[in-house]
DNA sequence: CCCCGTTGAGTTACCCGTAACGTTCCGCTA
DNA sequence: TAGCGGAACGTTACGGGTAACTCAACGGGG
């Protein structure tokens, strides 16, 4: 049963020499579109399963102006959960109408993502769907020259290249900062990572600094770590943290997963939650559903997200009337590792 | 500012009238293989940048018999942070080599899978990366005569398609097995998920039980939820396995994210673990790193599985011998979630 | 028996690049 | 000054499929 050597690549006018008709006709049966008799259909079909015939899609899309079923995703890294799930909503969501998600990954940063953007455009996707809203200029002209839809997800855009879907970051972090200042907390400290100023976990801080100085409170140090948002760089962020700055009553991370190193931290350290200190992250992980104790975050809606963004690029694509712009919301998770009421 | 109504592709003809050059010419300042002078390569670069022209790579792959740069890469879910990593790994290393991931979500089903195949080939793509080494019969008959290179991860198959890398899944059941035994376990359950009966965790769970039966001891309860493996089944599950047989002195979970599940609910019902009953998964989630006790787990390097994959496949692409079989290994991580020494 | 509409199937042109080959034109050598 | 070589660039022919058009055969109504 050996094969001949090279590329089997089986075309469509092997199998119409082989059923004894024209290209045309075999194509004319491939997509079903009539106008053949049943006899001639059975012809063909035959030599598609005995040939092994697999269309080539390359070729349908070169032929006519129709667009591929390429939909380009680019996300920061997968190694946050968060986006792995936004990725997931996106691309099940994505599958089942026929479309196949092309995967980029960013590192967060514009650089990469423009060169993405170049490569991504030049395989002719039927969209793009990218994270966050800050692009490079060069990337934003060539995504207005592309003409083709764009969906910005994460960050919530009130002015999108095309359309958005997300939430409100600065809104986000105001509303913690307003919640942990009304809990009684005033010199709180910020551990995060440092990338791009420009980005989703920036605003969340602006937003609140802003809630926690207009409460009479202060962020009295933020530390940007030059490392991942992972979990042991949340370890040892609020290790520098607390080292650096006196009288910390409750700390702000960048997410959930930093959160967590940092109340590994204090266990370690023998410093209670809440009674020593506050802890509060952000995007509400799935492993929080079975902690002995509720982390005080923000939950997002992450598969929804990928979804919808799914589901906006398809309407799109089908013509059909879609919002520019979907909040997908948020909700405050009070937790348990901060006090619970004001002091 | 209005742009014309359609599709704005500009395309290198276009780019060659407006610089006074043929197409071949401009085609071969484009790809920069010399034969042209530096007046005229000013001129079409000149035009490429007004224009903004951007290459189309389908023509390119249909033009020559050269191969796309598309790699599909399937994976059973995202949810599982485990395959998360694994997908980051491979992106990551075929995008430094000019590679796009294409990516499909298979749900454990080797009916999904087929699918994915199925439309995965369609677009040409230069090679595939299948998660497991199960595919369903046609699915193999397409990926024989297709003539990719296929790199099969998870799994490792002695006899793989094309290429294969991963681990060996029983051995790693039964090092779990000898390990828990070793320590004087006997009564042992199991809390797992169903899927298709072929895959990794069912091989985990039959290494397992053959290393345990060996030393004497017996898996006296198999549980296969039909649910997700991640948290919240791992704490049902327990509830229902102890509910269900008694004595059970250890449970060893299908995965890192249902053994966390189980700690989680063991910890709600006041039982000491390990001291009233030990507890092991696999995987080693990041998440461990900064947990107060070490989870009793199996270690595997799931980034590096992933780039290892990449780059077997980007071997065989430039024809650089490359093994078809590579074993990326796992280390058996003792924690301290069983007991430390036999009874 | 002719005309015409319908059905089934073939022909042609095209999509956008590239390989392979042709052509021009220059300068240099004998 | 013919002859030649090579640099610079143009022409042609694909590749796999599809849209639009053409053509042939057949059957039914007048």
């Amino acid at each position: 049963m050996e094969k001949s050597s090279k590329s089997n690549k089986v075309s469509l006018s092997e199998v119409a020499r082989a059923a004894g008709v024209s290209k045309m006709t075999a194509s004319r049966v491939l997509r079903g579109e009539g106008g053949y008799s049943e006899l001639t259909r059975v012809k063909v079909m035959e030599q598609v399963d005995t040939l092994g015939y697999l269309p080539n899609r390359l070729a349908t899309v070169f032929a006519g102006d129709q667009s591929s079923t390429f939909i380009g995703v680019s996300i920061p890294d997968l190694g946050n959960e968060v986006f792995a799930q936004v990725l997931e909503g996106i691309a099940r969501k994505l599958g089942t109408f026929g479309y196949q998600s092309v995967l980029g990954l960013t590192q967060h940063t514009m650089q990469e993502e423009e060169n993405w953007i170049r490569t991504g455009l030049s395989w002719q996707p039927a969209g793009l769907i990218l994270t966050g809203r800050y692009h490079s200029p060069r990337a934003t002209e060539m995504l207005r020259n592309a003409g083709v839809p764009v969906v910005e997800i994460w960050d919530l855009n009130a002015a999108p290249l095309d359309m958005s879907v997300g939430i409100n970051h600065f809104d986000s972090g105001f509303d913690m900062g307003r919640y942990l200042t009304s809990l009684g907390y005033r010199n709180i400290g910020y551990v995060g990572t440092s990338h791009d100023t420009a980005n989703a976990a920036t605003e969340r801080l602006n937003g609140f600094c802003k809630a926690v100085e207009g409460a009479g409170g202060a962020v009295v140090r933020q530390l940007c770590l030059h490392d991942t948002a992972t979990y042991y760089p949340g370890f040892y962020g609020t290790e520098q943290l607390l080292a650096a700055a006196r009288g910390i009553e409750c700390i702000y991370f960048q997410n959930d997963a930093m959160a967590f190193g940092g109340l590994q931290y204090c266990a370690a350290k023998g410093l209670s939650v809440p009674d020593d200190i506050g802890i509060a992250g952000w995007g509400d992980l799935p492993i929080a559903s079975v902690m002995n104790r509720r982390l005080t975050s923000c939950h997002v809606p992450h598969l929804k997200l990928g979804q919808k963004a799914a589901e906006m690029m398809m309407g799109r694509l089908t013509d059909e009337p879609v919002p520019t712009c979907t909040d997908i919301g948020f909700r405050l998770i009070p937790g348990s590792t901060v006090r619970n009421s004001g002091v």
